[in-house]
DNA sequence: CGTTCCATTTACGTTAACGTCAATTTTTCT
DNA sequence: AGAAAAATTGACGTTAACGTAAATGGAACG
């Protein structure tokens, strides 16, 4: 273990970010890069929170709704007097996450009918390419 | 059948959108709306587009990417040039909502660890109200 | 027939999430 | 040491997706 920390190139080339996003990221309090000197340097814990911030921007979740979930998944036992507010926020993420995926695997279903039509289409405008 | 065509206040109350959206999703063609003079008159296939729209703005779609898919769903016979590039697009989208769909389930998974984590914080703080 | 209500158009304002550019340090390489 | 490369801090710019306000025009109602 040579370091552990990574330098914010290292942390750009790996998750495929820019610069600015990571210190916009700590400007934000999404993460918490420590310093030699001025450099940032970022922890195993950021990487971890990076991960999870990247993931929640795929699902359409804002950076703040990330920032209180992080909290959550970063949560120490001191600062626990939180704990139940971001609980119940957790869960609402979890019942909107549920009602997603629902809705995802009804939305999969019916684009696959469509592109079941649009096949049919496109076979019958090209029915010469068919015994290739 | 009395009128089969909506006004714009009856498509905000049902859809629960703003006026300006609606105006605005005509201004990017993702709407067609007949005129009755003036006034707008949505038609069961402004209604049946503004489904998706709105389903395809909670998996994260913008709305670019969602007049194209519209596309497909509302393609006739006559113009099935493009359908093959329209094919295509969607096939990307497919793919890329099943990976969304893997990742949800995945995270769901880890969310709801991270649940039970904190359930189980809370009931340490918290062990008077267990008998109630 | 005047007023009140709703719709329309035009146009500027707003928020989130960065991009981009400039001016400075700070490193690193030779 | 001196030059080039990289990092930092402002600070203004940008895009998407509407919000909001002002002016105008029908139409419905007592």
């Amino acid at each position: 273990m040579t370091t552990d920390t990574m330098s914010i190139r290292e942390m750009c080339t790996t998750f495929n970010v820019t610069p600015r996003t990571l210190r916009f990221y700590e400007s934000k309090e999404l993460l918490f890069p420590v310093r030699d000197g001025q450099r940032r340097l970022f922890t195993k814990r950021d990487r971890a929170r990076l991960k999870l911030i990247l993931r929640g921007k795929r699902f359409g979740f804002s950076l703040e709704d990330i920032r209180q979930l992080l909290d959550l998944y970063h949560m120490d036992d001191s600062q626990a007097t939180q704990l139940s507010k971001t609980y119940e926020l957790a869960q609402r993420h979890l019942s909107d996450m549920e009602a997603q995926k629902a809705e995802l695997d009804e939305a999969i279903g019916e684009l696959k009918a469509q592109m079941a039509w649009g096949a049919k289409k496109l076979a019958a405008l090209a029915p010469d390419h068919s015994a290739a």
